[in-house]
RNA sequence: GUUCCCAUCGUCUAGAGGCCUAGGACGUCGCCCUUUCACGGCGAAGACACGAGUUCAAAUCUCGUUGGGAACGCCA
């Protein structure tokens, strides 16, 4: 009987979903659906500190945004509300293993922990943080693993909750005393790893404040939630051994880990927040879409059987296999991610492309025609040079009529002598046009009227006609521009650069 | 320090002992297209970290060296 894969990501609501994360959700949510399987999210909030149902709800979004669906987990019930403005009512969740945040899953972890101290597994343990601080420093002066050795370990259950119950405050901790020598995992990705038992002192089960830890809560919800697959990141490899331990104190099966290598900065260092942008976020800002992101972090790491590189979500689905997926780590390339973003940009018919592009421009406060053949007309122009959505404002810029303005590099050309009697010209060629929007070609025969009407050639003809469209002197080609652009709104610049001669 | 992981062009990668004179992509450079640019097309430069072994044969297997990374928390 093969039991359905299930594969889980689970954060910590710790800030933003930066691509790290992201690409190990991806590769979760591959795994998952190319086996038929299913993809879960866990929120691992344990950390009070650091946790906060703000961030929780950005990494949800983020995922959404994404297209990583999850079958099972954490929701958002509107996902429309300001993250800024939550109440824990605006969470829900799916699925029959939950809950599926692990702060509401404190009694189950309890259980478990009384378990363990019952059998003699885990122990009491009353060390202060000065204690540990001085043995780990010894131990690092002996050149040994700074690990703890607990003087409380063989300590009765008894007299450990007497001092309990006299108020003082103890952790509890797994006991290592005693087990078998190696631990060895067949990790998907790596192949076999082998630990040496000795390699983890006695690790924290519980705090003092009675929260349990990442190790414990990570194995005992990923046996009880019957996770097939632990796919995460490489920095986890050595986290594996602990829950190994507690897998096997417990009683419980193994899923099978597999083990991804990291993503790099250009510096060759862990991605962080000095790279710049690490948060799907920030690209979102930026103008990157999804379906790039996840093509491209896809790609660090893994790659198609037949070396494609530009790939939708479903075709990422279809060809994925660990087998691919490449254990060395790798370097994260913005300029590579903008060419993919590019490639998957121009694939876009230009209805869709309008419709996400529009919100970059509104938010700059451009005013554009709403006329949906203007549109498509204006993006067979502006398509090839947008790499991301952002780069749309630059471009549509001029053309807006909110941002008509004479720059200060114009003074030159408006000296000229014959500039008033071009721009004068144009405006009559303009205004003589019988169609609201000009071709290209009626706008290089108006260039060739003005050019006889006005009787000069070249800069002293090009520029003021320039300065009479976008106010400056250089700038995006004309007779691209130009056709965009409505007579009445030409004809409203050139009055405006007149009244200036 | 200890343990673990990793190692092919600048970057992402292909490569499962002979198909490798090491392939593709991004980037770079050049040419073409285009009366500019972009898009597109064509082309060039550019890598098996090093050293030993195993083998008739090694980028591929083994060991070592070097280099990089991670973990060693009452973070996850």
């Amino acid at each position: 009987m093969s039991s359905k894969i299930r594969v889980r990501f689970a954060p910590s609501p710790t800030g933003y979903l930066h691509v790290g994360g992201a690409r190990t959700a991806l590769y979760d949510y591959l795994y998952a659906k190319r086996f038929g399987g299913e993809f879960i999210l866990r929120v691992e909030d344990t950390d009070q500190e650091r946790s906060t149902e703000e961030s929780m709800k950005m990494q949800l979004q983020d995922l959404k945004w994404l297209g990583l669906n999850w079958d099972e987990g954490v929701i958002i019930k509107d996902s429309d509300a300001d993250p800024a403005m939550l109440t824990d009512s605006e969470f829900s969740e799916i699925g029959e293993y939950g809950p599926y945040r692990q702060s509401q899953r404190l009694e189950i972890y309890k259980k478990y922990a009384d378990q363990l101290l019952e059998s003699g597994r885990a122990y009491y343990c009353f060390l202060t943080d000065e204690e540990i601080d001085a043995q780990r420093e010894q131990a690092r002066r002996e050149n040994r693993p700074p690990q703890v050795n607990s003087p409380y370990k063989n300590m009765s259950i008894d007299e450990a909750k007497a001092k309990l119950a006299a108020g003082e405050k103890a952790v509890v901790r797994f006991k290592t005393e005693g087990l078998k020598k190696d631990y060895i995992i067949e990790d998907l990705i790596r192949g076999e790893v082998k630990f040496p038992s000795d390699m983890v002192g006695d690790f924290v089960l519980l705090r003092s404040n009675g929260m349990p830890v990442y190790n414990f809560c990570c194995a005992i919800d990923d046996a009880l939630m019957k996770m097939t697959h632990v796919l995460r990141a490489e920095e986890h490899l050595s986290n594996t051994l602990r829950q190994m331990m507690i897998y096997e104190a417990l009683g419980f099966d193994l899923p099978k880990f597999g083990h991804l290598s990291i993503i790099l900065g250009p510096d060759k260092q862990k991605l962080s927040k000095r790279h710049g942008a690490t948060s799907c976020n920030e690209y979102r800002e930026k103008g990157y879409l999804p379906e790039a992101i996840l093509n491209y972090i896809a790609m660090l790491g893994w790659s198609h059987p037949e070396g494609k590189e530009i790939l939708s979500k479903q075709e990422l689905i279809d060809n994925f296999s660990l087998e691919r997926v490449n254990p060395a780590s790798a370097v994260f390339d913005e300029v590579k991610l903008k060419w993919v973003n590019a490639s998957h940009l121009r694939a876009l018919d230009h209805k869709t492309l309008w419709s996400l592009t529009e919100p970059f421009l509104k938010q700059e406060g451009l005013e554009l025609p709403e006329d949906p053949e203007w549109q498509d007309r204006s993006l067979e122009v502006f398509k090839t040079s947008m790499e991301t959505l952002k780069d749309a404002v630059d471009l549509y810029k001029p053309i807006s009529s909110a941002h008509f303005e004479i720059s200060e590099e114009a003074k030159d050309a408006l000296s000229w002598e014959s500039t008033k009697a071009v721009i004068e010209a144009w405006k009559q060629g303009v205004s003589a046009q019988p169609n609201e929007f000009m071709s290209q070609e009626d706008f290089e025969a108006l260039q060739n009227q003005v050019k006889d009407t006005a009787g000069v050639k070249g800069k002293h003809l090009f520029m003021p006609i320039r300065v009479a469209v976008i106010g400056k002197p250089h700038g995006a080609e004309l007779k691209m521009l130009v056709p965009l652009m409505a007579k009445s709104e030409l004809l409203a610049r050139a009055d405006r650069v007149l009244a200036k001669i």
